[in-house]
DNA sequence: TATAAACTGTGAAGTTGTTGTCGGGTCAAC
DNA sequence: GTTGACCCGACAACAACTTCACAGTTTATA
């Protein structure tokens, strides 16, 4: 009885899979699998005599619609609830949880400012210059901050604080001319008005 | 010996404070404050005889601390070494930490693209019309999209598939010939560059 | 002074979505 | 008959808490 989970062939029917081939193919591990079974989000339709799992081409796309709503970060609970009203699907759920990816990115946001705070503090700080130019600028371009936003950054602080602003520059090892183009720039840049987010 | 723990005061000494009052000025749970004890990340530093915790001004200033790293997003390991090397605050955890940020934010905006491409589905698809205009511009205005990004949305649908952009117009309800003038605004739009992020 | 309400303590277990490890069974090939 | 590649179920671990159960302490009220 072996040629059924091994090939995934049954004569000329569907195909049919074991666990670590559709894990394969989708990009999870075997214990996820084994996980969606214990808790009944998918369930192998058929097991060997030897208790091997076998999922067939029903249970794979069933698979592949848990692992779309998944990629859209929500939990194993609500996609269990969208799998189930298949007819209507709830629209309410996927609302939501669009609602909290908005709230996360404006938390994230936020952790960004304190944290870019924070290494402002530190470089132009009394310690010897942790940091220059190209490791601020890198590090900035890596939290997803993009030219406009690097742009706000600078006339914000440069409107908040000029001396702490070329302070900063100077720290980054930027030459006295340069750091003065640069806070010139900065107040002629976008108003960072509040509102912005 | 009650007076030490309740008002906070011993005579004329520094304030002292209990688990709840702790919690309350910083916005936490007694338990949280209970596991930061547990794992030895703050500590009260007296106990009164019955064992209740007395925590000093200088577990106050400890706390306020953890709670500015919390607010990065940093992982109370990440507290506890910031902590630990008081003089020389570690550059490379805040950089990873300003690191993962972007790429989570990257990771919820996909997210969003996920989910709104369902909705528009559900929006455009063969059921009843579940969603209005009002609720969908309320969905995504929530999800933290903004004139812009709404902008982009509709210019890039256009692009790709505009029967299926005037369908799911009118699906939200929107007569024929308003459905038209943003069609054609969004053609004018500012174009998807694929690099946008 | 008695008593109830509000607070405190400890320890254990639960939460979420996995990953990893264990010992042991199964299968195809050589 | 023995490798090596699979499979099984069960359990431990991760983060950062929360919740629970149960017992002792303090404070306010009657």
């Amino acid at each position: 009885m072996a040629a059924v989970a091994a090939a995934g062939f049954t004569g000329s029917r569907m195909p049919t899979y074991t666990i670590s081939q559709l894990a394969r193919t989708f990009g999870l591990s075997r214990s996820a699998l084994l996980h969606y079974d214990r808790i009944g989000l998918l369930r192998a339709s058929q097991r060997t005599m030897a208790g091997y799992r076998i999922y067939s081409q029903k249970d794979r796309d069933r698979l592949a619609q848990i692992c779309l709503y998944r990629d859209a970060g929500l939990s194993l609970a609500d996609v269990r609830h969208l799998l189930a009203a298949q007819e209507r699907p709830d629209v309410k759920i996927l609302e939501k949880r669009l609602r909290a990816i908005g709230e996360q990115i404006l938390n994230l946001r936020n952790q960004q400012r304190i944290l870019t705070a924070m290494l402002t503090k530190m470089a132009s700080g009394p310690y010897e210059p942790v940091i220059d130019k190209t490791l601020w600028v890198k590090m900035l371009a890596a939290a997803g901050m993009d030219e406009a936003a690097m742009a706000r950054w600078h006339a914000e602080f440069e409107q908040l604080a000029p001396a702490a602003h070329y302070a900063l520059l100077r720290q980054l090892g930027i030459p006295e001319r340069e750091a003065r183009q640069i806070q010139a720039w900065a107040r002629r840049a976008p108003a960072p008005s509040s509102k912005e987010r």
